[in-house]
DNA sequence: CCCTAGCGGTGCT
DNA sequence: AGCACCGCTAGGG
């Protein structure tokens, strides 16, 4: 009886800023994706979705203009992180426990889950997550304060590690 | 700086 | 089952 759901996005709803427009993917039980501006326009949903999404909406709203501004987010909406396999939700959990400004390296991830040779697997692990910003794969970097990459582009991890001051190897 | 070997998880044949 | 692909890392030149 029990089954692995796929996290279907039911409700695109965009969030504007001043960096552009983000879009927000909502399953039944969540907040499922966040894509950068500029990858795609925003599906209009066909129905007006339900009062639950609009609220989550309200609190991801919130967390991400509070996010993109280097200040920490005051709510989130809950995440629906269901589609990713168990070792990659692992290295999800481990990124939401970072706060601003606060990074660990793709190793160090790697040595918390007892996997100390999986770093790069940790890094595949990173670019798949579905909610860059708001679960916050850009403040993991590489060994010897390197940035490492950014599947969104690196110049936004970049502005985002720049916004919570956090300095960064040249090269 | 560059190059190389080794690494683990994932997804496609 | 095999294999190529990766947001990596440590070590050497």
């Amino acid at each position: 009886m029990s089954v692995i759901l796929r996290s279907k996005v039911m409700y695109q709803l965009p969030v504007k800023t001043a960096e552009g427009e983000f879009a927000l993917g909502y399953s039944e039980r969540g907040l499922c994706s966040l894509r950068f501006p500029g990858t795609g326009a925003v599906p209009a949903s066909a129905t007006r979705p339900p009062e639950r999404v609009l609220r989550w909406h309200a609190s991801a709203t919130e967390a991400l203009l509070k996010t993109l501004s280097g200040q920490p987010a005051r709510v989130m909406p809950p995440f629906d992180l269901e589609s990713g396999t168990a070792f990659q939700r692992q290295v999800w959990a481990e990124l939401q426990k970072l706060s601003i400004g606060q990074t660990l390296t793709y190793g160090a991830i790697a040595r918390v889950l007892g996997k100390p040779g999986a770093s790069r697997a940790v890094g595949t692990a990173c670019g798949r997550n579905p909610i860059p910003v708001l679960v916050p794969c850009h403040r993991v970097l590489a060994a010897n304060n390197k940035l490492g990459g950014f599947s969104g582009g690196i110049e936004w991890k970049r502005a985002l590690l720049g916004r919570e001051n956090v300095s960064v190897a040249p090269r």
